[in-house]
DNA sequence: GTCTATAACTTGATAGAC
DNA sequence: GTCTATCAAGTTATAGAC
């Protein structure tokens, strides 16, 4: 029995098993929470409640609320950006503008959860960390595609990338409120146009 | 107990303020802290507060803080669609979508106050009746230019509108972040785009 | 390790004095 | 008409029992 009287009330590192089963379960329901009831709506009580828990309970795995929306926050980030990354690494350099906008349109479609979270948190400003320019990935790969294609380097890769990004966002973000609405033929229509871009002199 | 040291702040030196003058200052003060805090950060406290009189005193003039939030967005919603209407009206037809990306983001970013309101107002679903599609009016506007120069109705301009609507977005929230960052420019990349697409077969 | 009990505070809204 | 005083209900967080 290695019961080590823990005094530290909040084990922020690695703990045992159960500890990370609970940590998992909580981020988990505060996605759910904040997605569909926005950040104000996602309190410690119905965090607590919906894990069938109590409030201390869930203080006692995180320091505070603010910790357990932002490891949510991260969670999702995180899981994002992976699936994004796996994606563009498979295709061709002169495809990764594709392959971005397709994975990104693809992966928030399929996780309409993590969209609102991703959402709610980009608003909050107080909960994480700015991510440290959202665009300059997406330009990177912009430029390598323009290299691979035309040979000559793009004026101006950032304000191309943040278009796109605000256009995926909006293209989600009416899915959202019309699930009626084609993303895949939506998708298909921005490759083309920043497509047609990226060959231009 | 009479407390003859009447502590109004009266932040702005101005006295007696009628009726409607005080409700527009309340939309104002409120229009700040929605831009600034987000809506859970604009209480009925903090509103009173900046107004230099009390809570209940905010709500003898609206009946409730929704009241008071949903005059603001729709003090913040009828200025913007009416600057870039007005815009649009004046431009030939066939430079109607340059003239609405221009205004709209020239006016988002001389007004970055109501750029955050508007923001705001979009997640929280409960403040104001949803807008009939943001979308519909930009379509409209891309349907009548493509018709004035190619003669052939769009394939999609919904998908078009959305895309445009997000891109603008973006880019006056990029400059929300980085005062340096140049929306004429990134303005004047998007009308290009657009346009590009609009005389395409 | 988890929960009960409660502290300390903020929220939106109301009643009634003046 | 405008404010003081107060309300009940909600919030995060802590202390300590078991």
């Amino acid at each position: 029995m290695a019961n080590t009287k823990r005094s530290t009330p909040a084990p922020e590192g690695q703990g045992t098993l159960t500890e990370r089963a609970r940590r998992a379960q909580l981020v988990e329901v505060t996605i759910e929470l904040v997605a569909d009831r926005g950040y104000a709506g996602a309190s410690l009580a119905r965090i607590a409640e919906r894990a069938g828990i109590t409030k201390a309970a869930v203080l006692y795995h995180f320091s505070s609320k603010a910790a357990v929306v932002e490891a949510a926050y991260e969670h999702v980030l995180t899981a994002l950006t992976g699936s994004i990354a796996s994606a563009v690494e498979a295709a061709p350099v002169a495809d990764g503008p594709a392959a971005y906008i397709r994975s990104m349109v693809g992966y928030l479609n399929e996780n309409p959860r993590h969209t609102r979270m991703i959402v709610e948190s980009m608003i909050e400003e107080g909960t994480a960390a700015e991510p440290p320019q959202r665009w300059q990935a997406l330009a990177q790969i912009l430029d390598a595609a323009r290299d691979a294609t035309v040979g000559r380097p793009l004026e101006d890769s950032r304000t191309l990338a943040i278009i796109i990004g605000g256009a995926v966002d909006a293209i989600v973000g009416e899915q959202l409120n019309d699930p009626a609405y084609d993303t895949v033929t939506a998708a298909e229509q921005l490759v083309s146009l920043v497509n047609a871009r990226l060959r231009e002199p």
